[in-house]
DNA sequence: GAGTGGTCTAGACCACACA
DNA sequence: GTGTGGTCTAGACCACTCC
């Protein structure tokens, strides 16, 4: 049996209210001091329910808006090249996404290790956010090798990278060093997602290599963390 | 300039004193109430901060135990087949891990899911749970085909699955839908592990089959959140 | 037995969202 | 303006660890 807590009966009250469709995915809970009032326990103790069933992924908050069930995951495969749209919309999804052209930037030596240029590589910088379903759920940070992609930022609004480098600059890119960690995401990365600070969220970055090995884009990606599920299958 | 809050005193002191190396990998911090006095605040607002960290990855807590300094991260590349000892020898750490066979039970129909095999099918079950520096960090829970893989469970003591399965039984594992999930742990992990309930975690699942897509071998590991890294690097 | 972390209460004030 | 979430205080009691 499961050791009596108060944070127990928030949890499975609101558990039990999702399972049954009173709470549909993506609709609002009741505010914290409605759900003090119907269970008569202290705002502490509800907020602290309410956090273990974000780190569960039942539910997420958007700052200072309030608390929300959370949508079913995108199933995603960071070691394949995506069309996110594409990825999205396979799996019955509303996607869309917003582009952001930050120009050109100098590789500095404190981004290097990230960013895993060279520093002192001139490199385009996009930003892009995806939506799934009307909800934002990543964001993410491109930079791409500005002299071997000269002028590619505006060629990648409706094709995907690869196939775009591959057709308009005649170099195959290889996928190298996918790394996957969980985080606590950054005061930029939940304003733009949202959310409130100190929110769980997935950083997924992907360095893509010519066949030499020189680094030519490197997209870091920071997602909501109940908004992906990650599979890589092997052959 | 960040907007000031007390936990962000708390978070910066600790930080401060991990970087100084005042506090090491692995050791003690200082009891909660001993913070509250050093910056004159409120449990509540020190125990705020230090779950942020615990949620940046840089600090852990033992069930009842206190809080201590993470250590750097294994780099986990879950696609390939690895050897645990062998992987984390390589990085350095000193690891060891323990087995608990649990004999041979039938996967139920609620199993089959999580499992991969058919229900009704005979499977061993084994436990493992895996040392890094004498920190427990890894629970695994494995199930392996009975009648196809008979008295497999002691020949993989010492060898990698892989190895024992090619060698023994001439089947030739191939790596299929590997799953990685960031979850809350289970108090049946977080027991295992000696975590508090609801500390964060790592959910790998990794299914092996034959050539023919039979599911041969089943793996389910968790996590502590902080101590690995996850990589694929492709080709 | 002393001290620790885990849980819980009962308040408070502020900045912001929403109507 | 009302209500919300975000932050913070000042306690309390219990079960457990450690000595």
């Amino acid at each position: 049996m499961a050791v009596f807590r108060y944070y127990q009966i928030v949890r499975k009250h609101i558990l039990k209210r999702i399972e049954s469709g009173e709470l549909s995915p993506g609709s609002q809970l009741p505010s914290e001091r409605t759900l003090c009032a119907e269970l008569d326990l202290n705002r502490n103790t509800v907020r602290h329910a309410l956090q273990l069933l974000q780190r569960e992924g039942q539910i997420f908050r958007l700052e200072r808006r309030g608390w929300y069930v959370s949508t079913r995951r995108l199933v995603y495969n960071p070691a394949k090249h995506v069309n996110f749209a594409r990825l999205a919309s396979s799996q019955g999804f509303e996607a869309r996404w917003t582009t952001k052209d930050n120009g050109v930037i100098e590789v500095s030596p404190e981004m290097e290790d990230e960013a895993g240029f060279p520093s002192g590589t001139n490199v385009y910088e996009m930003e892009n956010d995806f939506f799934l379903d009307n909800q934002k759920v990543a964001h993410v940070v491109s930079h791409l090798h500005a002299e071997r992609l000269k002028d590619i930022v505006p060629k990648t609004v409706s094709r995907a990278l690869t196939q775009v480098v591959q057709e308009e600059y005649g170099i195959s890119l290889l996928q190298r060093r996918l790394l996957i960690r969980p985080v606590l995401l950054h005061k930029q990365v939940t304003d733009m997602l949202g959310l409130s600070l100190g929110a769980p969220g997935l950083y997924v970055r992907r360095v893509k290599t010519d066949e030499r090995g020189a680094v030519l884009s490197v997209e870091q990606e920071y997602w909501r963390y109940d908004a992906i599920e990650l599979r890589v299958d092997a052959e």
